[in-house]
DNA sequence: AGCGTTCCTGCAATCGTTTGCAGTCTATCG
DNA sequence: CGATAGACTGCAAACGATTGCAGGAACGCT
C-alpha cells in the first residue's frame, strides 16, 4: 500500500540500514548519499512508519492529556494549549476525558501506557496516586492543576491561595463584610486552598470567619445553584458572593435569574477561572484569573524537559505556581461608606504585569 | 520493562504462537490452555502491546476527530461524546485542532494517516477535497458538520435549511417582518444553508428578501460585533436579529450591551447552536439547537460500520441529516398585532419530540 | 490394523524500522 | 609499497506481536 523504507532502498540500490542511516540524519552515511536518499524518498513519496519505528524504539510520538471534562473553560484552553504546543514538535495529542471519576482515571492511565505514551499530562481525580506513582517510572507525568497527595510528581497548580485571597480582598475593600463563599470539594487541593485563601483575607480585615457563609459542593452546576440558595435564604443573607468554584457558575447565575437579584446592586458577585462569555454577560462578571493558559504552558514546558532528560533520576521534582490575577469588571459594586481603612500599607490595585507571576518552591520530597 | 507475550509463553511453557492464539480466543486452542494461559497472563500482569499488534496488523485502534476549536460549544460536546463512545470500544481518540485552516489540515491528516489511524471523523475546510478523497482509500472517513464538495465521503450535517427556515418562521410568527440574518462564509455548506432557510421562510411568509439585512462573514466574534453594528446603524434598522453563524454571538451580545439595548424590548435576538450559558443568561437566549451530540454519535455509528465493512466498496454512500430544533427562550418577543395570519396550515408549535429527526437521503454519487 | 479426520500445537516468516557488528574501499602515512 | 586508520556500507538480529503451514496425537471408521 505504501511505500517502505525497502522500497526507498531498492530505488536506491542500497541497503535498508543505509537507507534507514541516512534519512533519520545519524551522519554515518556519506553526505552524497544522503542527499540522493532524501531526494528518492521525497519523489517516491515515503513516510516512515511510526508504528514500527515505535515498535524498535519504545517511543511513540503520542502525549496525552487526561482532563476531567471539556465544559470546563480552563479544560478548554489548555487543551488547545498543548495540542498547539505539541504538534509544534511532532507529537500528537491523545485527549482523554476521565470525568474526575477514579475508575475511569485509573481505566484510562493503563491504556494510555499501553499505547506506550512518551508522556503525560494529568488532572489527577487523587484517588490513583499509587498507580501514577508506579507509571510514572516509565513514562514523564507532570500533574496540573491538581496536586495527587500519595505522589511526588512535578506538579504544575494555580496559585489559588492567593487568588482567593486576592478576591476576597477586593469584596472587602469594597466594603463587604458579610461574604459568601461557594468553593470546591474540600478533598481536592484547589478546594482547600481557595477556602484557607478566602479565610486569609477575612482575618487580615478583622473579620470574623463565619461558617454559616462557607459552602462546598461537588463541581456541577447543581452545587452553585443550591449553595447560592441556602445563602440568600440565610436570616442575614451575604452582600457577596464569591463563587469559586468554577463549574458551580452557572448554577449560581440561574438562582440569581430566577429570584430576580439585580447584580452589582442587590448582591455583588465574584467568579473564579474565566470564560469567555463572563465578559459579555451583562453585567460583566468580575473574576479571578487562574492563568489556565499559563498553566498548560509550563506543564509543557516541564513535561518537555523531563521528557529529555530521560532517565536522569527523579530528583529535583518541583512545585510549580502560576500567579493568579484579579480582573474587575462590573459584578462586584462598593456599598456603604470607604472601606475600613486597614494599617496595612495601602497598595494600589495589583500591577496589570502581563507575564503571570512564578513562584517555584523545591519540594524537599524524596 | 513490561511483561511480553514471550514471558507468558516461557512462563507456561508453550510456545508464543499458543500463547497469542489463546490470549487472543481465536478458539484454536483447547479450552484447557486457554483458560490456563489467561491465568497465567493475568497473573504476570500481561498486557499486549498495541504498537506490535499494530505493525503486524495495520491497525492502531486510534481514531481521529478533527475540528477547527474548542470554542465552540458544538465542537466541545461532539469530542466529549466521540470520546466516550470510542473509548467503550476500546479505542483512543486523537483530538485535533485544526483551526478552519486549510493548512494545518491537511498537516494534520497526513501525520494522521503516518499513524496508521483506523478511522477519521473530519470536519472539513473544504479545500482538501482532493487529499481527504486519497486517504478515503486506505482510512474509513467520515464528515461532519460541513460537507466537502471535491469528495463523496460520507457525511453527517446538520438540518441548516430547515434550522434556519424553523428560526426565521418563528420570527415572523411573533410579528416581526424585518429580521436581521447574521450567517457564516459563504463557501461553506453550514453558510449557505442557512442563508437558504432564512431565505425560504421569508419567501413563503411573502416578505420580501432585503438583502441590507443579510450579513455573511468568518467564524468569529469581531464577526458579530461589526455585523451587528452595521445592522444597528441601518437607516431602518431590523425589529430582530438571527444569529446564525454560532462564533459571532459573542460579538453581537457584546454590540447589544454597549449600546443598552432591551432584549427582548429593543430587539428580538435569536442564536444558532446551542451553549450551556444561554440558559442561564438573562434574558435566556432562544435558539435553534443543532443537536450537536446527536451529529456526533451518529458519525461515531457510520464510522464504526465503514471500518467494520472493511473493503466492501465505496458504494452506498450516503449522506445523512440530523434535524434541528428551535428551542424558545426568553430573548424573542411578539411585536405588532396578531401575525398575519397565513393561509397555509396553522400548525401548532413543532412537536418537542426526544429523538431528533433524521432523514437520510441517497446520494447518488458515484 | 490401517487410514483419514479432527484438534491442538510449534516452527518460522512477517510487519517496517533501527542498530551492533563486520566487511570493503580509499586515502594517508611511514 | 604495505600497513593502517577512517569512512561508508551491508548483513542480520532485534522489537512484540500475528499467522500460514505442517507435524503429532487421539479418535473413529472400515
Amino acid at each position: 500500500m505504501s511505500v517502505t523504507l525497502k522500497d526507498v532502498a531498492q530505488a536506491a540500490r542500497v541497503s535498508v540500514s543505509t537507507a534507514s542511516r541516512a534519512l533519520t540524519g545519524t551522519g554515518l552515511t556519506s553526505e552524497r548519499t544522503q542527499q540522493r536518499l532524501t531526494r528518492i524518498a521525497r519523489q517516491l513519496g515515503y513516510r516512515p512508519n511510526p508504528i514500527a519505528r515505535g515498535l524498535k524504539t519504545g517511543q511513540s510520538r503520542l502525549v496525552a492529556l487526561l482532563v476531567h471534562n471539556l465544559t470546563n473553560a480552563s479544560f478548554q484552553v489548555m487543551a488547545e494549549v498543548v495540542q498547539a504546543r505539541l504538534k509544534a514538535l511532532g507529537y500528537q495529542m491523545l485527549l482523554c476525558i476521565g470525568g474526575d471519576d477514579p475508575e475511569q482515571e485509573s481505566d484510562t492511565l493503563t491504556t494510555l501506557v499501553d499505547h506506550r505514551i512518551d508522556g503525560l499530562i494529568v488532572v489527577p481525580t487523587g484517588k490513583n496516586g499509587a498507580q501514577l506513582k508506579a507509571l510514572a517510572k516509565d513514562v514523564p507525568i507532570v500533574c496540573l492543576v491538581r496536586r495527587d497527595d500519595a505522589t511526588d510528581l512535578e506538579t504544575v497548580l494555580a496559585d489559588d491561595p492567593q487568588g482567593a485571597y486576592l478576591g476576597t480582598r477586593h469584596l472587602i475593600e469594597l466594603g463587604h463584610r458579610r461574604i459568601g463563599l461557594i468553593v470546591g470539594r474540600q478533598d481536592t487541593t484547589s478546594g482547600r486552598e481557595r477556602l484557607s485563601g478566602y479565610v486569609r483575607a477575612l482575618r487580615e480585615a478583622g473579620i470574623p470567619v463565619d461558617d454559616t457563609l462557607i459552602l462546598a459542593g461537588h463541581f456541577v452546576p447543581e452545587t452553585g445553584a443550591t449553595c447560592c440558595r441556602t445563602l440568600l435564604d440565610l436570616p442575614r443573607p451575604p452582600s457577596a458572593i464569591f463563587v469559586a468554584n468554577h463549574e458551580a457558575t452557572l448554577g449560581a447565575l440561574r438562582v440569581i435569574a430566577e429570584r430576580n437579584i439585580a447584580i452589582p446592586d442587590d448582591l455583588s458577585l465574584l467568579c473564579y477561572e474565566d470564560m469567555p462569555w463572563f465578559e459579555w454577560h451583562r453585567p460583566a462578571i468580575s473574576i479571578v484569573d487562574n492563568g489556565a493558559r499559563d498553566l498548560a504552558n509550563l506543564a509543557v514546558d516541564r513535561l518537555l524537559q523531563r521528557m529529555d532528560a530521560k532517565g536522569s533520576g527523579n530528583d529535583g521534582v518541583r512545585e510549580y505556581r502560576v500567579g493568579a490575577r484579579l480582573i474587575k469588571r462590573d459584578s462586584c459594586r462598593q456599598i456603604n461608606a470607604a472601606p475600613p481603612a486597614r494599617s496595612g500599607k495601602p497598595r494600589s490595585s495589583p500591577s496589570r504585569s502581563s507575564a503571570s507571576k512564578l513562584s517555584a518552591s523545591k519540594s524537599a520530597k524524596v
